[in-house]
DNA sequence: CGTCCACAGGAACTACGGGAAC
DNA sequence: GTTCCCGTAGTTCCTGTGGACG
């Protein structure tokens, strides 16, 4: 911290670019998205969470806690309770004189088998092993030897939450951790994993083996709904100053957030979008009127943060399903349409990608190329693939159609690529 | 009925960057 | 310094699919 008083000698308040204090919020960090909620901050979880320190009850007398796997759709509190149950439970095992941890993996960060080993190695490691994990640079077989190598040296038990499984490129590692100890590569300590998934449907593709060992119980995260989510973000009202929020602006962001698919997450986001926004306007509360205004702005961040990093010809291809989705569609022709789905195949997009790509100079790449960059986007949930079969000649074909909004879409890509 | 069209998607391969280990 | 290994972004080649058409 600097001292501000220096900094601004000699001018009077009134000349200050920057606002000193903040007229809205207190304690913003509340109403990030990282932020993890101590005890009694979780709401509408209790059974849930019950269940799941059940399954995991072994590890507190270093016995093998069963495996979990974890359904429930996005902001519906999995990864949270998922936390939260192994934080009370190395906690408990300490009591009890057991050596406890758990690791954290995020798989939409970690894809590749490697990734995520590299990951659990280093955040189990301690001082004490002197075993180096290094970022990169070595191979997937050496990190697991390390990785066993901690647990054995320092631990009696141990917890791995995988998050967003289902964005992992394979069950290697599943293999790996479900198998460490029947083959002897781990011999002293044992491993729980929790898998965590917004899709139903990863149960089915995974391997038989896997499935058996992994899926030993397994939960389903209900979506909130708006009186919970109003409890949700009630608990959090303390990160705006006393008296700021009006009535109703939980109540609204809560029906909002709920006819989304009880997005908790979103909620929150909502809110703070809705302060944000006040704090922008200069307006003295936050009003329920902002709130609308918040979740438009909540949607194109999120879309913002999808795209992000994603390379040029994956926008290109993305550009092309939008023109065409305008163009078909434009401006809530809503009766014209009816008997089609708007979806648009494959060598259409490639079509227009290919003179989008003509008007920035770049180079085509194969439709091959481009069927799998379309496939990445419908793994996003930016737009949905659907098989079809018959038309003039053919056998079947993919139709793809734009889930987000066009507008937003090009808004967008318009910002982000100049 | 066979063939062909127009697409889908798997597999193998290339090229390049970057770090670790020996 | 050389050899290994992984990640990313692509390409090329190939096999499959299923209705239309001669």
């Amino acid at each position: 911290m600097f001292h501000r008083k220096h900094g601004v000698q000699g001018m009077s308040d009134s000349d200050d670019l920057f606002i000193r204090e903040d007229p809205i919020f207190v304690n913003k960090e509340l109403l990030e998205i990282s932020h993890l909620p101590d005890e009694g901050r979780i709401v509408g979880r209790d059974e849930e969470i019950g269940q799941l320190a059940n399954a995991v009850n072994p590890a507190i007398f270093g016995q093998s806690p069963s495996n979990v796997l974890i359904y429930g759709k996005t902001g519906t509190g999995k990864s949270l309770c998922a936390k939260y149950v192994s934080r009370r439970l190395v906690g408990t095992a300490e009591e009890e004189g057991v050596d406890a941890v758990f690791a954290y993996v995020d798989c939409a960060q970690d894809t590749t088998e490697t990734q995520a080993v590299q990951t659990i190695a280093s955040s189990v490691n301690t001082e004490e092993t002197e075993i180096y994990i290094p970022d990169k640079g070595i191979s997937t077989a050496t990190y697991y030897k390390r990785l066993w190598r901690i647990l054995d040296q320092e631990y009696d038990v141990t917890l791995i939450i995988l998050d967003e499984i289902d964005k992992l490129e394979d069950d290697a590692i599943l293999m790996q951790l479900s198998r460490a100890g029947e083959a002897g590569k781990v011999t002293d300590c044992k491993i729980g994993v929790m898998g965590i998934s917004n899709k139903i449907k990863y149960k089915d593709r995974m391997d038989e083996r896997v499935k058996s060992s992994l899926c030993e119980r397994e939960f389903v995260f209900p979506p909130y709904n708006a009186g919970q989510l109003n409890e949700i973000m009630a608990a959090r009202n303390d990160a705006f100053r006393n008296g700021v929020l009006e009535d109703a602006v939980i109540p609204r962001a809560a029906a909002l957030a709920a006819r989304e698919h009880g997005d908790a997450r979103k909620a929150i986001d909502i809110l703070r979008y809705a302060g944000e926004i006040a704090q922008a306007k200069g307006a003295e509360t936050v009003r329920e009127e902002f709130v609308v205004q918040a979740r438009e702005r909540a949607e194109v961040d999120r879309f913002r943060e999808l795209i992000r990093g994603s390379t040029p010809h994956s926008r290109y291809v993305l550009q092309a399903l939008t023109v065409l989705s305008l163009e078909h569609n434009p401006e809530g022709a809503y009766s014209d349409a009816a008997d089609e789905t708007d979806g648009f195949r494959t060598t259409r997009v490639y079509d227009v990608y290919e003179q989008i790509c003509r008007q920035e100079g770049a180079d085509t790449l194969s439709l091959r190329r481009v069927r799998d960059l379309l496939k990445e986007h419908a793994f996003l949930d930016i737009l949905e693939q659907s098989r079809h079969s018959g038309g003039s000649a053919e056998g079947s074909y993919t139709e793809h159609t734009l889930l987000e909004d066009p507008e937003v879409v090009r808004d967008v890509l318009a910002e982000t690529v100049s």
